[in-house]
Order: structure tokens, then sequence, then C-alpha cells
DNA sequence: ATTATTGATCGTAATATTGCAATTAAATAA
DNA sequence: TTATTTAATTGCAATATTACGATCAATAAT
């Protein structure tokens, strides 16, 4: 199969799993990493940065950029991607909640 | 391939990203939120609570123990679930700065 | 001892992901 | 026009993931 079985969850347990699937490999955590150090868009020099090929890391973006974490405007012969800030803020609001069920229940049987 | 090179990313970059690829699917999505809205541990019912067949669910489970967001200790025939409260922080700690690069950066070039 | 019951494991099929060489597309520079 | 540069796309190989039927191991019940 191999096929994940969405209509069996919620839209809220399947955005979650969305998000944590994009921030689930190390090279896209380091470009997101790496897009916030600097302190203005990136234009170029991504491939030199993280130590993939350059056809890995483009698609690595186009996954961040798809589930909407980063967006890529073209400049040129470069293209300059950066943080997209407010649906960085919805990815956290989605998350958040989640990382914070601990705060809610005390549960603590075992 | 196929197969992440670890090797050329931090410790911590694959820490998150192993930890973010085990919230990537909804079915452990799912799991994680039962088991946190039960008061108690779960003993038996997860495949009845989650639409999908019980050697699924008992995949799904070993990959949540194999990261260590969960427990599950033999109870006669049955075997009691619960979230792994010290881990669950460990994982907040460790994926909340993540989430949080936007406040210490506010670049807003784009 | 025999028969459920529960949940892990095995085996397998279908699909997804990761990675890169080769190529292509688009813009700039000569 | 003809390079040159940059990044996307294509095609492919290797591996991983998802799902489940069948089976197995362990305990409980009869």
């Amino acid at each position: 199969m191999g096929l994940t079985k969405t209509e069996k969850f919620t839209a809220e347990q399947n955005q979650v799993a969305q998000m944590a699937k994009a921030l689930a490999h190390p090279a896209r955590v380091a470009i997101l990493q790496y897009l916030f150090s600097i302190d203005s868009c990136v234009c170029g020099d991504i491939v030199n940065e993280i130590g993939l090929a350059q056809p890995t890391i483009s698609q690595h973006l186009k996954e961040l950029k798809s589930v909407g974490l980063i967006k890529g405007s073209v400049e040129g012969t470069t293209v300059c991607y950066c943080i997209d800030h407010e649906n960085w803020s919805s990815m956290k609001n989605l998350l958040s909640p989640i990382l914070n069920l601990d705060t809610v229940t005390l549960n603590n049987c075992c």
C-alpha cells in the first residue's frame, strides 16, 4: 500500500502530520535555520550552504514551498528564498497544541 | 538512493527531523491525542479507537515507542500504553527552538 | 489440556522519499 | 547571436513507509 489513509483522520490531524513531515528531514531543518539566520532573503547560495547536490536541494525547497513555509521570488538568474512568516505562524498554531498536550492533562499513571 | 545523509547535518538537526517524523503521520498524531485524552494508561482499545488494522497500529506504536514518546507495559494479555512525559518534554525542548525561530529574527524582507 | 484473546512479528504489495546525473528553461553577459 | 549562469525538471536507482493478511507467542478462561 504505502498510502496514508487520510480519510480516517480529522483535518487537524492530517494538517499536523503534513507540517511535521515538512520538518522531518535534516536538510529541510538546516534550510529553514539558514533562512532564519540570514537577516534577509537568501538569493542563490543555499546549495553551497547545505552539502547536497543542487537537484536535491531544489526538491527540498519545493517541498517547503508546497506546504507554504517558505516563498521564492525570481530575481534575475537567481531565486530569492525566505520564510513565509504568516504561514510559519499558522504552522506554530497548528503544532503547539500538540506539543503542549502534556500541560493540559497531568496524567502520570505509568 | 532513499537514504538520508545524516552525516551532513548536526546532531540537533537529525534529532529534530527524527522527532518530527514521529509526528508525521495522522495515525500517530491520533494515537498520541488519544493517550493524552484518557486520564490513565490505555490498555487494549487503541485499535478500536483508530480505524486501522491491528498490525498497522502495532507498527505505529512501535515507532512512537522507538523514539521514546510512549511506553508500554504488559498487563496480562493486554498491553498498557501511555505517554512518556519525560521524553515528551525533551521532544518539546528540541522542537520549540525551531518553531520559535521567527521570534528571534524579525526578518521581513519579502 | 484446550480454547479464546491480545498484540507482536513476518511477509508482501503498493506507494513515497531521498539523492543525483543529465538535461532543460530562463535570464544575463559577452 | 552565443556563451554563461542559475535553478527547475526529468529519469532513475536505492531505500523507506504504509497497510494488512497470516501467523505466532503469551496469557487467561473454560
